[in-house]
DNA sequence: GTGCCCAAGATTGCATACGATTTGGCCAAG
DNA sequence: CTTGGCCAAATCGTATGCAATCTTGGGCAC
């Protein structure tokens, strides 16, 4: 059962998986609009936080159940989410939380030295002071989110990390790229659940100011520089050997 | 009506919209493996060889009733070309086919740009003799469609053109790019179907020979520099700023 | 004791039904 | 003749029911 397995891995917050998972949903009033759209939101934030482990199985009834809606409407959610490629879909064995291999891991971080060096040149040919600003109010908050602790604060944080530069993307003015880079910003998020080793923030914050400055001064080569090593530093804080020698074991206890 | 609509505009083909439409799925046998797949497959075909014109309403009883399947089965399929960008969904309307715009347009093959290069680095270092034969018979395929004539044979010859960057993408050995390729080229088709001017696939089949050529040499460098001009001949050959006057009166017509 | 087979339970795939929202036309007022 | 509002038809969003498929546990044969 979802609820079960979560809580047990998980009792420090385990004040109810329901409450959990769909925690961050408001459902007062405005959201007439696309539930499928919330639970996707929800059930995203829960496996980037690996608050779903990888491999537990999302079934329909039970996804509509936690979030009092019918199976029809969970069953979108979880076909968006297995667009995005965090959950895994088997013809009529159902959705799964996605295992990304290493290899899968090390292909994403590929893809993203090759798109968010094109995102920077785009960006810095349209930043203006505007968006320098938010990006600044951004990284404070990204900062306060280090400085505070418990599985919250770090959930908060990878999320803040993500945005920066999901707002880059945006920036770049290219909405093609910013689906991509939404995508890869989510898969990115459930590599680091699965196999980072450490906080990588501290460094990243610090990497990230760098480069908007760079960007404030024009440099997009700098700027670019700078993020092709942020990406390193990313992947190079991942443990993406081990795996491999437990692949049978691995395969067996969770997959 | 959906069938009147395109077979008013292309009456040439009308032996049926129902027939000309779903022509390519042959439900036989083996598809009782998701029909949602082999409907947007169908879909997909229908818009980017413009026998479903942009802006035209695909609705889900309507698009059921063509493949004999139930509104669930055929929103799904809706859903999944709406995630790739060549329907535009909107909430409590419908779908419609996309009607790129000129941005939009510039900003796919920007993305192109920035991937296919990408891609070509990582071929070049995979490709094996097998896969270059492989090619070869490709591009033969190509050409044959190429010396055909008619509306069926421009199509053909639009798909291959496409199945030639997807194959190089697979080469790549990057499941995430790969992706990413499948939306943009499906995205360049609709646009070249819009947008285009000319046959574009002269000239661009020689670019795929020659791409070929370096890459089989190990080029890696050269057959950038190649994928490059070849995305600029096709972005050259569109007219991309015309529709740039008539805004106002395009959006009143059909988006 | 081990391995295979089969039936019951569970879950997904799909179809259909019903309420909600939008659209287009009709009628009346200006 | 135009404009504004109202009503009906069409279409979507969602829930639910049924058939098909998969999983699992027990029983039987070897």
């Amino acid at each position: 059962m979802l609820a079960i397995c979560t809580r047990s891995r998980y009792k420090a917050q385990a004040v109810g998986c329901v409450m959990n998972i769909s925690e961050n949903i408001t459902f007062p009033e405005a959201s007439q609009e696309d539930r499928s759209l919330a639970i996707r939101e929800a059930l995203r934030n829960a496996i980037i936080d690996r608050r779903l482990a990888p491999g537990t199985k999302l079934s329909e009834s039970e996804v509509g159940a936690l979030f009092s809606v019918s199976r029809t409407v969970a069953r979108a959610a979880l076909q968006m989410l297995g667009f995005e490629g965090l959950v895994r879909i088997e013809r009529n064995r159902g959705a799964f939380v996605s295992n990304p291999s290493p290899d899968e891991a090390r292909q994403i971080f590929a893809s993203r030295r090759l798109i968010e060096p094109g995102i920077i040149a785009a960006a810095v040919e349209r930043i203006t002071a505007a968006d320098i600003k938010q990006f600044r109010r951004q990284l404070e908050e990204e900062q306060r989110h280090i400085n505070e602790r418990g599985p919250s604060a770090r959930r908060a944080e990878i999320k803040a990390s993500g945005d920066f530069h999901l707002m880059l993307a945006s920036v770049a003015g290219n909405v093609i790229l910013q689906k991509f880079m939404d995508e890869l910003v989510g898969r990115s998020s459930l590599v680091i659940a699965l196999y980072g080793r450490s906080g990588i923030s501290s460094c990243g914050h610090s990497e990230h100011l760098a480069i908007l400055d760079a960007l404030e001064k024009g440099d997009g080569a700098q700027a670019s520089r700078l993020m092709l090593h942020h990406i390193d530093h990313i992947e190079a804080d991942l443990d993406l050997q081990l795996k491999q020698g437990f692949a049978l074991k691995d395969a067996l206890a969770l997959t």
